[in-house]
RNA sequence: GGGCGCGUAGCUCAGUUGGUUCAGAGCACCUGGUUUACACCCAGGGGGUCAGGGGUUCGAAUCCCUUCGCGCCCACCA
């Protein structure tokens, strides 16, 4: 045809191609229309963050089914943008102005956070960069960034709401509070590590007496604050005891003795030293017995000044040192060696110091209860795989208060105006006028200016922006009635790792019951880790991560979101190896070289059309529809992998290995115009059904088989609709397929080549085998012939199916070779069939089994009789 | 300590309500191939006591019990 087909697909520069053919066109862009909508918000990755793994696994399955949906005529609608994540974030512009010498403690806040911004706007945006390459179809008008403006006033017009509604409350809390960042962490972010460590028995001197009680604590430099001991009330050991006091070392305090069955005695020393202000346990006691709170340290993890002549000093310098000095002293008893599990931080890996601080709460109790419903009783909401509605439930039912509040600059400053020093003398409001307004209201002082509000300096957790998302994206906090919303509320699907089933997704859930009585999506698709070959996850510290986009550079694009794709069961950890992208790109290379084929044969419209090529086609037809189902079917129920994996073996096996080498006209020779024209139209048909999942190459194809004009991308091709599946003509099909592998066989174990001419005699029927044409095309016969064949005749017999065949050979083949298989076969059909008979006479099966399954059974009988039959005859003729 | 889940071919995994000749797929492996679309390929082939044991059932990879091994989540033992 003289046209010029480069022998390979080109990913590197044809990706770029065609995603800007997309953009061009605005074909990602989606505006509310008369269509069904069909929307993904994005889980907003890190602005500074740099595509992983788990961002390819994450957002390839979003984009397949955001691809599948817009074929299948929904407005498909899929939001990008992009998370400030607050404390990550700013950690890394902590980094970074130290680095350049500059440390944050000397800059003023406004000046941090210029410095944020600079750093936001350098870095951020990369990854979505990144998720283009990879060919995610978002709707980039649409790119949200959580601290953007529109965002902000969500947020803070929710945080007024839930203050409102008195949900939210400052209170006292014991927090972990991260001395490297200064802030508090949440109990999600705080990763418990066994850690080896010390027991320190340390003497309490019992007042007015010369007795002591030995108390035991991986912790001596919180006896600054305490504040008691603690026994078991029923403990013998110190009954004696109740009701005295005793004096803590060093700073010298005199302590009540209280008991509490909280206490366990067979642990350490069975005395407790109670340190109200850091530790949770100890908190409660503290409550309970009314015991006073002494904070001890300072915001960087140095003792304040209860820390007497260690004031200032860091807690583990201070923690040795006092070692010594309780040594001096005489009453530390000893140490042993003790493992424990010690609080860290996710983010800095500094050891979380528990301490009693003023926070901002939000209470959850009841936000919780429309959450609990829709996931576990009216299942409005689906999480795949259903495993993890347990874990759901788990936490759901034990939610605590939420502490939004954390002590950065990075993040939406919380709403709040003081006025006065007292605990109340604050109002909440969206901007500084009307806490103004508020503020004279509610202090009656008339006078009061804006110079005279102080802005709360903490930010509000970033999952307090990001349970807004799917709301906030359409604008739908502060203008709850406009369109967008009202159309793209609720989203269909959300996609994300188990890893922020709490953090994130349960938030969202409740924030959507809360502020619109509505779901935020409808199912929830929690993908597993991606993994090493040897099972770990992957980090940057093992450097076990392949470079994402050298990935793509690699391999190609459509090539590593196949290798994706082909082991990911829902909420499975994906054991990622490169190999697998190699199995994609070989794929896209299959895909490509059946274009070459089609596309390079000489087309004649003078050619009748070969019977082989008409039946063949025909059959590939009901294949693809069958297939087609399948692929659905798997698709609605998330079954990703199980979809790529039909279409895989549909377009390698049935389309490329059977019907292409069918149709394939002799070499050199024409094809007729009819079967290539048919040939054309049902690859398109692959095409389509390959699309959500390769787009690019299958884009390209799409142009390259048929002259289009621009408008009509495969990105909008209307996605196959299921034909007629004859279920007879597969199973015929099938039959002739084993035919001719045992053919092949026949030739390999006979050593007789590939082409070389052969006859085929049918000896046991006389009736035309299904799709004749194909086998003698297939099989490379000269002729098929029906007639039985005496054992004088010298050649080779098999069986397939109920039919038997003999193939006329000038040698003589291995007789006893062949006898031997057959007795082998013949042993066990006879053995199946006694089992089956031994069913069959077995009464209470008859009795019990359904109808249907007797039948079978029976059939299968009937099935190997005849089996039977024909091996003993066959075996009389050799 | 509590809860959840997993163990099927060398590897990664399917196997839906217990019932087809049900023990599967892909990859890997072995053998053969100058087959003009593709060696990133073609054709053929081998490979599993369904972790072990027990039970229910006419019938178990599938349901129950138990042992062993592995993973995850939650929890305040100083």
């Amino acid at each position: 045809m003289g046209r010029e087909i480069p022998s390979k697909f080109e990913s590197a520069k044809r990706e770029q191609k065609w995603y800007d053919y997309w953009m061009s066109h605005q074909y990602f862009r989606s505006v509310p229309d008369g269509r069904t909508p069909y929307t993904i918000v994005i889980p907003p990755p890190n602005v500074t963050g740099v595509l992983h793994m788990g961002h390819m696994l994450n957002n390839t399955l979003q984009d397949i089914l955001i691809r599948k949906a817009r074929m299948e005529g929904y407005n498909a609608c899929w939001v990008p943008g992009t998370d400030h994540a607050s404390i990550a974030t700013e950690a890394k512009v902590v980094a970074k102005l130290k680095s350049e010498g500059i440390d944050k403690k000397t800059l003023t806040r406004e000046d941090f956070l210029k410095h944020a911004w600079e750093w936001t706007h350098e870095y951020g945006g990369v990854i979505l960069e990144q998720l283009k390459r990879l060919g995610c179809s978002c709707d980039w008008d649409r790119t949200k960034f959580t601290l953007d403006d529109d965002m902000s006033a969500a947020v803070i017009k929710v945080f007024v709401e839930l203050h409102e509604k008195g949900l939210i409350y400052k209170g006292y809390r014991m927090v972990n509070w991260d001395p490297e960042a200064q802030t508090t962490l949440s109990d999600e972010e705080v990763i418990y590590e066994e850690k080896p460590g010390q027991l320190y028995h340390i003497k309490y001197a019992v007042v007015d007496s010369e007795e002591y009680v030995v108390i035991a604590t991986t912790r001596p430099e919180t006896l600054f604050g305490d504040t008691a001991v603690c026994i078991h009330p029923d403990d013998e050991r110190f009954a004696h005891l109740h009701g005295k006091q005793v004096i803590v070392p060093v700073v010298n305090r005199t302590v009540p003795i209280i008991t509490d069955t909280y206490v366990e005695q067979e642990f350490g020393t069975g005395c407790l030293k109670v340190t109200p202000a850091h530790d949770p346990n100890d908190k409660l006691l503290g409550e309970k017995h009314q015991l006073q709170f002494i904070d001890i340290f300072n915001p960087d993890g140095t003792l304040n000044q209860e820390g007497v002549h260690y004031a200032g000093q860091d807690r583990f310098v201070v923690r040795k040192s006092l070692t010594k000095e309780l040594e001096t002293l005489g009453v530390l008893v000893k140490k042993e060696n003790y493992t424990h599990k010690v609080g860290t931080s996710e983010r800095t890996k500094a050891i979380i110091e528990p301490r009693i601080s003023e926070q901002w709460f939000l209470k959850m109790e009841a936000l919780a209860q429309p959450a609990i419903k829709a996931v576990l009783e009216s299942e409005e909401i689906e999480l795949l795989p259903a495993k993890f509605k347990n874990t759901y439930r788990h936490w759901m039912e034990n939610i605590r208060d939420w502490n939004i509040s954390r002590q950065l600059w990075w993040g939406h400053r919380i709403p709040a105006y003081y006025y006065g020093s007292g605990v109340a003398d604050y109002v909440v409001a969206e901007t500084p006028e009307q806490a103004l307004e508020k503020a004279r209201q509610k202090s009656g002082i008339a006078t009061l200016v804006q110079a005279d509000l102080k802005q709360e300096e903490d930010v509000l957790d970033t999952w307090f922006s990001s349970w807004l998302w799917p709301i906030s994206v359409f604008d739908g906090v502060v203008h709850p009635d406009n369109d967008e919303i009202n159309y793209y509320y609720p989203t269909q699907d959300l996609v994300t790792g188990p890893d922020i089933l709490f953090f994130w997704v349960a938030r969202m859930i409740m924030s959507g019951y809360e502020l619109r009585d509505a779901p935020p999506f409808k199912k929830v698709y929690l993908t597993g880790l991606v993994r090493d070959k040897q099972g770990r996850k992957m980090s940057k510290q093992l450097g076990n991560s392949p470079d994402a986009l050298g990935l793509i550079d690699q391999f190609g694009a459509d090539a590593v979101r196949v290798g994706l794709m082909l082991s990911t069961a829902a909420g499975n950890d994906l054991l990622f190896d490169e190999s697998l992208c190699q199995q994609g790109k070989n794929f896209t290379n299959k895909i490509w070289n059946a274009y070459r084929l089609i596309q390079g044969w000489e087309v004649d419209d003078q050619l009748p059309q070969p019977q082989a090529s008409q039946m063949a086609l025909e059959w590939y037809q009901t294949a693809f529809s069958q297939s087609l189902a399948t692929v659905n079917d798997h698709f609605s129920k998330y079954r990703i992998s199980d979809a790529l994996m039909t279409a895989y073996r549909l377009v390698w096996d049935d389309f490329c290995s059977w019907l292409l080498e069918i149709v394939k006209p002799p070499y050199g020779a024409a094809i007729d115009a009819k079967t290539h024209e048919a040939l054309i139209a049902l690859f398109e048909n692959n095409l389509k059904l390959l699309h959500p999942f390769m787009p690019f190459v299958t884009e390209e194809l799409w142009h390259a088989i048929a002259e289009r004009s621009p408008k009509e991308a495969l990105l909008i091709a209307k996605w196959p609709e299921v034909g007629t599946i004859d279920v007879q003509a597969l199973e015929r099909f099938t039959m002739i397929q084993n035919l001719v592998g045992q053919l092949r066989n026949f030739r390999k174990q006979n050593q007789i080549g590939f082409k070389a001419p052969l006859s085929l005699v049918v000896t046991n029927s006389p009736e035309h085998l299904p799709y004749e044409p194909v086998v003698k095309t297939l099989g490379f016969l000269d002729q098929i012939e029906y007639q039985s064949v005496s054992k004088e005749v010298s050649g080779g017999r098999f069986r397939s199916g109920q039919l038997e065949f003999f193939v006329p050979l000038e040698k003589a083949i291995d007789a006893e070779e062949e006898r031997k298989k057959m007795e082998e076969e013949l042993r066990y059909a006879k053995g199946f069939l006694a089992s089956v008979h031994k069913k069959l006479r077995n009464e209470k099966f008859v009795a019990n089994a359904p109808e249907n399954v007797i039948a079978l059974e029976r059939k299968k009988a009937a099935d190997a009789e005849e089996k039977i039959a024909l091996l003993e005859q066959s075996l009389k003729l050799l």
